[in-house]
DNA sequence: CTGAACTTTCAAAATATATTGAAACTTATT
DNA sequence: AATAAGTTTCAATATATTTTGAAAGTTCAG
């Protein structure tokens, strides 16, 4: 396969990966771009690479910055404004994971607090039915939640090995 | 607070999560009052509570028994069906993370896998910068896909408590 | 077999989301 | 200070997704 060839089609599956989990599609393969990228990228550069208008560019290179996942890099000697992506999946995966627990996960367990007293007879079916699935949801969350707040301290090697270890 | 705003207040909120991460509002919402619901409920009981047409209730429910997160309950004597979803948080979060790992997950690392040779010399600048970049994605989702395999076959409690330990 | 009760389908309409591109803004250079 | 180079904004437009509802399909009791 050429490297065109496989550059673009990584970009393509990327972005349907992304749609798929609730992540503008262009934002997903600008980032898909800087991430095969070999040196940093202008905006000029991502709007031919993706057929995108400046505007388009320009937005979604600053949200991913927003999402710490693109650096600007300023090359000397030039006015333009460089791109790069961290590259290292590990931290990607757990910024991400950290991003989206920010903003979309703690709301919701904000919300579950504030529905675990409900007004009424405990022995009624309707309100146990009620807050017993809140409640599991509740404890559910927090594990996870936990278990989130330890990948994203952790270091890659350790957390596999762990990991691994704990299947035994 | 009252039990109908605590359940139109969970429903709502569910429906943002699930929008948020790439699933259709009305199909959480569905979930979500099945969810708490104490018994069965029937397609005109989920139109009533949603406010939503009888097609989009039905296309939802069947939806969700796709994704093997809702039953269809008979009830002797009664013509209509009714539908209960699965209560046991840690099944529906297995079972979800089952359905994605398939639909979504499992052809990225498919597409990955074919682009692993890229025609031209290894030492090329831009061709070390995307197989790098594949590899090491393709390192972390087998990672990945490895600990979910053990995450769906698990029981929950033996696997927090390891998870726990795994922190000391 | 017939008709009532219920479920499913799907084209059209409504809604939500993403994109464009030109004007406004900012920054650096002469 | 004027101009050129580059960035940002956002109303208008385009695209994608979701919802409706009525017609077609199915099932079952009598």
């Amino acid at each position: 396969m050429k490297l065109n060839e496989a550059k673009q089609q990584f970009i393509q599956s990327w972005g349907i990966l992304a749609t798929q989990w609730g992540i503008n599609r262009t934002m997903a393969q600008v980032h898909a771009l800087l991430l095969i990228a070999g040196e940093p990228l202008s905006t000029d550069n991502i709007m031919e690479e993706l057929s995108i208008s400046r505007g388009n560019a320009n937005m979604n290179v600053r949200e991913l910055m927003n999402w710490q996942l693109v650096d600007k890099v300023i090359i000397q000697g030039d006015r333009k404004e460089y791109f790069a992506a961290e590259k290292d999946i590990w931290k990607v995966a757990t910024c991400i994971m950290y991003q989206r627990k920010k903003r979309e996960l703690d709301p919701m367990i904000k919300v579950l607090n504030q529905l675990s007293d409900v007004e009424g007879d405990k022995r009624n079916a309707e309100i146990k039915a009620f807050t017993e699935t809140i409640e599991s949801i509740k404890k559910f969350a927090a594990q996870a939640e936990k278990t989130m707040d330890v990948m994203i301290k952790a270091e890659e090697n350790w957390f596999w090995s762990s990991f691994i270890k704990l299947l035994k």
